[in-house]
DNA sequence: TAGATTGTTAATCGATTAACAATC
DNA sequence: TAGATTGTTAATCGATTAACAATC
């Protein structure tokens, strides 16, 4: 329950870095290999190999001195670790332009989220995309509770974040994928993770601006 | 043209959170002030006060002791070190889902992006989106060039991420804004920005299996 | 066996935070 | 003036990288 392994928390880098692992790994597996060195995945990336083994340690991966990483068994370690395999259920709130992006990607179920409905308070949004209902704004706070789902994600404009942040944990939702530029101020027991793509867009053109210096 | 101000590379930490300075400060803009200390603004983000003081100064904001940071100036100096009022070209390629999201969103411009024109290869998504014309891929190094565009936004799927960014190198790009899970190998000077929402769903998910470990 | 590779400890690097003099 | 706040130098912290013994 707490913390049998003194689990040190982990970095986001290595949070970040795990994925881009597994990736290559599956990819190994899809050509038939069934191990690689450390080393062999830090050329990919461009990474240190001392890096690469410590993220894969961190995970719970086990290599074996001169043999390498067995494919299987770091990537199912991976898989653990990130709880992929462990499918928790999500309600979106939003589904706007972006909103509707994440409703039909398929991808997120293989990386541990299921959303299983939407919401929006305008009736022209209130329809079905990929199989997935949009409610009414109304029926939020009833319909999260009795679902019983931790996970919410915001895909609101900007200035409506906070709001929906709060009645968020008011339907008890512990952790919060926040997709809007907005920094949403909640409880310490609350886990935000922003996906800004602003803010990443920023990143870039500050980089750009830098270098036309 | 080259480094001035032996400008010292800022962090990527930095290069995030200035635009959160920015949307603040036209906050309290808009509700009349016009001067703000370090402190306030550290206070509404949790941050340290030295690092926004800093933060505001490597963006060559500056401040007056007693006083604080005037507004007005300050959000010049963040767009103008940012590069948002130096509105730079792009294409997309990839108009599914996420790129016809982006297509759509107009809060770009405010950040130095200007999405000229998108390509795919599938002849059903060649049409219009908010004005935006999605052409043949057949037409893609042509009119890259002949626009002289230096960016590019990557939506395809991961598969395909790497020959896409490969095509765009071809076609004299020299900043790609990847919003793919595939990691891109690139020649030293072109710049790539991961824009990755799997890998932030994936640091979410690994901060929820942490916690109810 | 010899040598490649892991696992782990130590060194380095960079970013964050603390301290404090200068200033208005 | 007194005191709040900046600008900047120093201390701390954490992540990355280097070094190397253990291992198969």
């Amino acid at each position: 329950m707490n913390n049998q392994k003194t689990n040190k928390a982990v970095s986001r880098a290595t949070l970040e870095r795990l994925p881009k692992y597994y990736a290559f790994l599956a990819g190994l597996l899809a050509k038939g290999r069934e191990v690689v060195s450390g080393t062999k995945i830090s050329q990919r990336f461009g990474f240190d190999p001392t890096q690469v083994r410590k993220d894969i340690e961190a995970a719970g991966g086990q290599g074996r001195p001169r043999i390498g990483f067995e494919i299987r068994p770091t990537m199912l370690a991976i898989e653990t670790f990130l709880g992929w395999n462990n499918t928790n259920d999500a309600v979106l709130v939003g589904a706007g332009y972006l909103g509707a992006a994440l409703l039909g990607y398929e991808g997120f179920a293989g990386k541990g989220l299921n959303i299983l409905a939407a919401f929006d308070k305008d009736p022209a949004r209130q329809k079905q995309i990929n199989g997935k209902t949009i409610f009414d704004m109304d029926r939020f706070e009833d319909l999260v509770k009795r679902l019983g789902v931790k996970i919410g994600v915001i895909c609101v404009p900007a200035k409506d974040a906070q709001s929906i942040a709060e009645l968020m944990i008011q339907a008890k939702i512990k952790a919060i994928w926040n997709l809007t530029p907005t920094h949403l101020n909640v409880p310490e027991d609350i886990i935000v993770e922003d996906a800004d793509l602003s803010s990443s867009l920023s990143i870039l053109s500050g980089r750009l601006a830098a270098k036309n210096k």
